[in-house]
DNA sequence: TGTAGACCTGGCAAC
DNA sequence: TCTAACAGGTCTACT
């Protein structure tokens, strides 16, 4: 698909404590790293229903940005979403503050991984699918069965710079095109996308969770096919920027018990340990017993 | 109420 | 080159 009036333009801004590399390539989010080339990372997302071609690299404590777009997004726009999706609002020091204080572990982990933020979803839909698609599966072939998703199913978009980026598909796209899904590499949850699509398309308004308060979201989410607590924890979190959500995967699961010893109900001893911030701490338990020696 | 086993895929190790 | 064990959450059937 071609796109009309477009413009293409670019600018920088400062992000202080801010590692993009590092919380793209977290492993803890909701959807695969953006896409590298030529030193930028880039991804099409939808601004002011417009779609956008995002280009994203870090120097120092600057974030550059270029992008093309329909003429009606503003750079102002841009911005915001891109401060949305790394979640670049979030106060870190008061959290690392509160996440360090006489705990020599915790201050450790949070100098090794500074500026580790959360990878927020711009698209709550393939948020959901997509933390269906993770379970059970590693990174690795969640990428690409995402990746095939979107190529086999999405909407292709041709830019003035001759790239070409698909974007997601809608539910209703999913439901005419169910075969092909089944060609994405996305095994017995191919049952699962298609079931909770049709909840999503015809029952329950993705809208309508995200106004929920947390708990009744949560059992909201438990309903849909695929979905168990680790997974409306991971949408919670990444999709509906529900800081209180702590998923719980296996990783969580060693690490809470490799630091404080407990090896039953991670998921209520995280909150409750962690309050406002546990879905920071748990990002930064995966990283610290990912790669503990 | 709690738990064992099935479900898929593919990178990797052993042969 | 081929084969087998393995990792990773959710669901279902069974106790």
């Amino acid at each position: 698909m071609e796109i009309n009036k477009i413009k293409c333009g670019k600018f920088s801004f400062n992000v202080p404590n801010f590692d993009l590399k590092l919380t793209m390539f977290s492993g803890q989010t909701s959807q695969p790293p953006w896409k590298h080339k030529n030193d930028y990372y880039q991804e099409l997302i939808f601004i002011e229903d417009k779609p956008c071609l995002i280009k994203v690299r870090q120097k120092n404590n600057h974030l550059e940005v270029k992008y093309e777009t329909d003429t009606k997004v503003s750079p102002q726009d841009i911005k915001k979403t891109i401060k949305y999706i790394f979640d670049l609002e979030f106060n870190l020091d008061k959290f690392y503050f509160n996440f360090t204080q006489n705990d020599s572990i915790f201050s450790r982990i949070v100098e090794k991984y500074n500026g580790l933020r959360l990878f927020l979803a711009h698209n709550k839909y393939e948020c959901i699918i997509s933390s269906i698609t993770s379970a059970n599966n590693s990174i690795s072939k969640w990428t690409r069965s995402i990746l095939r998703i979107k190529e086999k199913l999405g909407r292709k978009y041709v830019f003035p710079s001759s790239e070409e980026m698909y974007y997601f598909p809608d539910p209703e796209t999913v439901l005419e095109n169910k075969d092909k899904l089944k060609y994405c590499g996305v095994g017995y949850r191919y049952k699962y996308i298609v079931e909770t699509t049709k909840i999503l398309y015809e029952n329950l308004s993705i809208d309508e969770v995200n106004k929920m308060e947390y708990d009744e979201a949560f059992e909201t989410l438990l309903e849909l096919p695929g979905v168990g607590p680790k997974v409306a924890d991971c949408i919670l979190l990444y999709g509906f920027r529900r800081y209180e959500a702590f998923p719980v995967d296996i990783w969580i699961t060693r690490a809470i018990k490799d630091l404080f010893g407990v090896s039953k109900d991670i998921r209520e001893f995280g909150q409750s340990k962690f309050g406002k911030y546990a879905g920071y701490a748990q990002l930064y338990l995966y990283q610290y017993i990912r790669h503990k020696k």
